[in-house]
DNA sequence: TTGTATGCGTTATCAA
DNA sequence: TTGATAACGCATACAA
């Protein structure tokens, strides 16, 4: 049987204070580091903390600082996307890395069911953060609006079309699939595609629009696969109906480099040689570009400087300052490598 | 110029008591749905509630009640491990939707530098949640001695050697790679290798023991190759480096599906044919093993049902029972498909 | 059924 | 430089 210590109830200031003979107040002091306390009282209350093995409750302090020093990190995914992106695992590392230089504790929630938005809705309202990075909300979300009631300091990563009065970072998604689909067009393909995900966001249709943009007249319609998410199967599905609507498609944008995985893989399937037959191109450029064979050109997305961008915005919110409601664009520049 | 509405004060249970003449104690009362309360009462309340727009503030609920109805879900990877091994997805899915079915928010905290580590701690220490669930914890970790002094309910995902009072949950990873690698003998290999990730962890090296275990006098060193993460490239420069100590390999054990993934490339690079030149088996089941061509024969780690059990775990801790100490254990059994 | 009063652990103000 | 003491917002025992 286990040595049952049972667990002291958690020391208190007023332990500290009663141990080393002196005020609560003066402990306090002491424990935020400030002046005004002479040596030999600093000397003792650091003796009786560890001798009672104080720890300041964080609930007490950010009852009376009105502030928690928490930024809540919401992810809105459907699993398969949560567990599949590689840009979202580079956003937050970014972010926390952003946060914690300014001794902020970054808690990610994520967000799966009904159940879970009210029970963040709750957590948010509570005063356990200060402000709030989202990815990925969706249209017409209900945290957005409450958000925006509360007024919780917030930034999004990527704008969803109805987000209005919030600040957010992103790229530009349209210009950069013009960019890398121009670039496509010019090694002098002549049936050109798109493999399309995720066309119910904001990302995904300007991605597509980017891809119109840069065809004008060649645009057919007949050439674009919808397809639902950002994944490795979407990309082989995709690109399979592609290749049976024309078989002699010479060209594919395919708008997340997981989806142009895929993709190459359809495409190997049905003995297509790459780039020699067809050129791929990708979007992301996520570990997933340096998989394939050969490895692809595609869009260079700064996930974990969005995820910095994101915590700076926050944190200036957080001092006062105003937002930059027009969004905060960064670059993402056209990374070309041998698969076109 | 945006409509500059100055964000207001939050309302508070004295607000709601004053908008509806009643007592704060009766207030308090409704919110958290109480009897002995008049229907006239309660009806002037709900709506007094909602027009000053009140919201309970969980910082002083936790204070007097004495606990945060917040579990914390601790991460500590290097960065490659977290964004791209996909079992951490699934524990952190599998987790948040048993604590979200007891109404617990589940935070996760990232934990990436030496300032985290501190940061974390005192997260921890302040009463921000009530337990924690701790994956992929390092031997001689200060987190792990921190949830020990502290008597803080806890359950880890794995466990590091020297763990020793903290329930845990996991796999038998020794008896799962035993059996795949007997398995992989039945197929007639006659110089079967392993590419040996993360050695330094013990599901690494109790992976490697159960092939030792499975290959008995047949076990050469020299067909082993220790690579340092369970990823995409470890496989890759793993699998290279064996072809080149031993061409006539047939056989190959890759402790983790995104190795194997990797190791595939390799083969393929190499022209050997999978599976009839070489067989090769992987281990997790995860959303790699159905991307390689032909499909993985791999171990199936339950990732959800773990992030559940350990999320039980806790929950049950937290009503009072005393943890499983001996570890809790859930089945990986074989899949077999054929890439061996 | 309702109101009053006290305490949860801190910080901050004000005298001393 | 230090010590009282009053908040912070809520829950609850006790009285009414």
């Amino acid at each position: 049987m286990p040595t049952d210590l049972p667990r002291r109830k958690r020391a208190t200031i007023h332990d500290v204070a009663v141990e080393s003979g002196v005020s609560r107040g003066t402990v306090s002091r002491v424990v935020n580091g400030e002046k005004y306390v002479s040596a030999e009282a600093r000397i003792a209350i650091e003796a009786a903390i560890i001798k009672v093995g104080y720890v300041p409750n964080s609930a007490a302090r950010s009852l009376v600082l009105q502030r928690s020093l928490a930024i809540g990190f919401l992810v809105h995914e459907p699993h398969s996307l949560f567990v599949e992106d590689p840009n979202i695992g580079n956003i937050l590392l970014g972010a926390n890395q952003t946060l914690s230089l300014a001794d902020y504790q970054m808690v990610s929630l994520i967000i799966d069911t009904e159940r879970d938005t009210e029970r963040v809705a709750r957590y948010l309202s509570g005063g356990f953060v200060d402000g709030v990075i989202v990815v990925s909300a969706r249209e017409n979300d209900p945290l957005t609006r409450l958000i925006e009631r509360l007024g919780l300091p917030a930034t999004f990563v990527g704008h969803p079309p109805d987000l209005r009065q919030l600040p957010f970072v992103g790229i530009n998604n349209r210009g950069s699939a013009r960019a890398i689909t121009n670039q496509l067009v010019a090694t002098g393909r002549k049936r050109i595609g798109m493999v399309a995900p995720a066309m119910d966001r904001d990302s995904g249709s300007d991605r597509m629009a980017g891809f119109r943009d840069a065809l004008g007249d060649r645009f057919d319609p007949a050439l674009v696969a919808s397809v639902p998410f950002y994944s490795f199967s979407s990309g082989l599905a995709g690109m399979r109906e592609l290749l049976q609507r024309d078989p002699l498609i010479d060209g594919v944008f395919a708008a997340a480099d997981s989806v142009a995985a895929g993709a190459v893989e359809a495409l190997r399937e049905a003995g297509r040689r790459i780039p020699e037959d067809v050129g791929i191109v990708g979007f992301d450029d996520s570990s997933w570009a340096l998989r394939t064979q050969p490895p692809l050109s595609t869009v260079h997305q700064p996930a974990t400087e969005l995820g910095e961008a994101a915590a700076r915005s926050v944190l200036s919110q957080l001092r006062g300052e105003e937002p930059n409601l027009a969004g905060i664009i960064l670059d993402s520049p056209v990374v070309w490598r041998a698969s076109a």
